[in-house]
DNA sequence: CTCGGCCGTGTGCGCGTTAACATGGCGCGA
DNA sequence: TCGCGCCATGTTAACGCGCACACGGCCGAG
């Protein structure tokens, strides 16, 4: 790896006609086919753009940084020679004298579930809107080793910030470890005291559900819960059972779950065989497939012996059978948030933890209705 | 945006404490604990570690590279140093020098699906145990302007190599206007002519499908395709037409779907309706959940009156209702090796553009049976 | 004539890499 | 025991590339 000077730049196979500034006469040919006229094999530099559009390197930077005292004309040759010679400024060069590299890093666990995934994509978005770069690490486990492993990766690539979309307690408690003055924000974080928070209200959002089902004339409602070391999963648990508390209902005891579809069809064989069971707030739409079809295989039928809400809906959600009520959450909101957030505390680390909240949203399906 | 002298790396709060080079007698305190004891504001350079060590830089240098003649004994004092200075190298000015970045670009479209978010994911994985950074870009749609902007972006990054998941015509016949001399991988690329490229036999995989279905005795089947200009989706359907022919089966009309499951449920509808469907063959997993309530809902049994083989074995396959018999793809191994043709790219440019294939498999389950 | 707009020249800086070379010490064979 | 040569390190310096600052000069307007 110690190979000495080998640019893997964009590099041409073999361009060295040496007759190549010259023909400045022939500018603007077609513009997408690859044109071959650098002076040598390696990438174009200031000065070869300079040199192209007979200016000085000190005016192309004045160009490319928007300085105002550079007249209109001038700004089109230096344009043009940028174009001819396809320069990009050299990001590492130009990162080695501001000292901030525009790239931001992202720490997620498991991208294949829908919620990081669309989270993820909104940060995305919104960061090559604000022209930043963004570099990610997928948590092997989901434990503080992990989390450490990511953000040592990612500080070695020298990112500005990080936001970490990993809503588990584990997580939660390794980065407050993290220097506190690096510009960090959670995504589901949780109560982290120091850390910026940008979340779904996940509490409200159970609330929502559960208070959907006891609308509908349910005595109470029983949950299916996520996987303990969740914080989404206990806030959901604590929402629903807020709810029930509010309307006086008895709160059931919980089910298990771990987000899967077959933890959510175990769940569903228990409180299929039991008749008092006539309503379900599930804490994922995944377990509530899971559940559906339990019910499904126990004669039980959604909704009209059993009412079930979930959580999330994901894309799949209106053609279960039944199609599934269920809380929207909105994730590209999310995503775009906590890149704003990230932002704000990269050029002024001061302020206080903010903490932002985005609403869920019932969307009502066709998998609750009144008991039997 | 062009504020001077404003380094965004790890800096401590206010760290003046002068008299910090004295006390080297407790190195090795406790470790994961902040310490603060870096000369000034700005993080500590390869001269800090030196001077801490009491070696010279180029010693540093050495031991950061491997250098075999550096004697154990000044190795673990330089290594002391360095952690007790969290120092990590500046990648920019590293990336400046040596000409590399260590970092690949991914360009995907809709990392919401579960096919890109694996591969990606597989991706991540192997690219940080080769020691290379991973950059994202998302198309913003599946257009030739899309994967423009994204290569862009990721060039202006300065990355040595693409990989592209997009697996639509147009993204393919973008790439092929991409600077043939920049490392560029594609997965599920299609035939693209001069690009290496890693995929899932998708013809293979569609003919396990459909001959799965023969084998129990249907005397042709079905087709939901996936959107026209997927290459996926055409390969798909043309292996779905090579086993019918191979069988001598006669070949029924296809219905046009997009992946999504509401797709799904409108072929399911039409064919629903028909007496003489009794086997079809979905190009997606998401398709076929809609097209399983449409005949649900329509009162044909699965598998009982029609049989169903979807594609991709995304999670909740297994609990569909019934569960769902499809083609799994192994994405994450279609992310391992993208990465290692890339890599093996990214040092000699030459070469053919390899084809890498990965075999499918048939998840056979219980959406399958004999024809009424 | 002076001031301001526009642009050029020149230089230092950031930080790690590498080459070229110098040095002192040690082991080993003659 | 001398001397050669290698090992481990230090010293010095030159990059790579873009940014920023300090000037200096030119030109046209007031």
């Amino acid at each position: 790896m110690p190979g000495p000077r080998d640019p893997s730049g964009v590099a041409a196979p073999k361009p060295d006609r040496t007759t190549a500034k010259a023909d400045r006469a022939v500018p603007e040919a077609d513009r997408t086919a690859p044109k071959v006229d650098r002076p040598s094999g390696r990438p174009p530099a200031m000065t070869d753009v300079a040199r192209l559009a007979g200016v000085s390197h000190q005016t192309v930077s004045r160009v490319l940084n928007n300085h105002p005292s550079v007249r209109e004309a001038t700004r089109d040759r230096v344009a043009v020679a940028i174009q001819e010679l396809e320069y990009r400024r050299n990001s590492a060069a130009r990162t080695l004298v501001t000292g901030r590299s525009q790239t931001i890093g992202v720490i997620s666990f498991d991208t294949t579930l829908y919620g990081p995934a669309s989270t993820l994509f909104g940060i995305e978005l919104a960061a090559r809107e604000a022209g930043y770069f963004v570099a990610i690490a997928s948590l092997k486990a989901i434990d503080r080793a992990s989390v450490v492993e990511a953000y040592e990766m990612l500080m070695n690539q020298s990112v500005g910030g990080i936001i970490v979309i990993a809503p588990t307690a584990p997580v939660a408690m390794a980065l407050q470890n993290l220097p506190p003055s690096f510009p960090v924000v959670a995504v589901e974080g949780g109560a982290a005291a120091s850390l910026p928070v940008v979340a779904v209200d996940q509490v409200t959002g159970a609330k929502l559900a559960t208070q959907h089902l006891l609308d509908h004339g349910h005595r109470t409602v029983w949950h299916v819960t996520g996987p303990g070391d969740w914080l989404e999963a206990a806030d959901r648990e604590s929402g629903w059972r807020a709810a029930l508390e509010a309307a006086g209902a008895p709160a059931p005891p919980t089910l298990d779950g771990d987000w899967s579809p077959r933890a959510g069809y175990a769940a569903g064989r228990m409180l299929a065989a039991r008749d008092d069971v006539t309503a379900v707030f599930v804490a994922n739409d995944q377990m509530a497939l899971g559940l559906l079809r339990a019910m499904h295989e126990a004669g039980r039928r959604v909704p009209n012996d059993v009412s079930v809400v979930g959580f999330d809906d994901v894309p799949e959600a209106a053609y279960f059978m039944p199609p599934l009520t269920t809380i929207r959450q909105d994730f590209a909101e999310v995503g775009r948030r906590s890149l704003a957030l990230l932002l704000q505390r990269l050029d002024s680390l001061s302020g206080p933890a903010e903490r932002q909240i985005v609403p869920p949203e019932l969307v009502a399906r066709d998998s609750v209705a009144p008991p039997p």
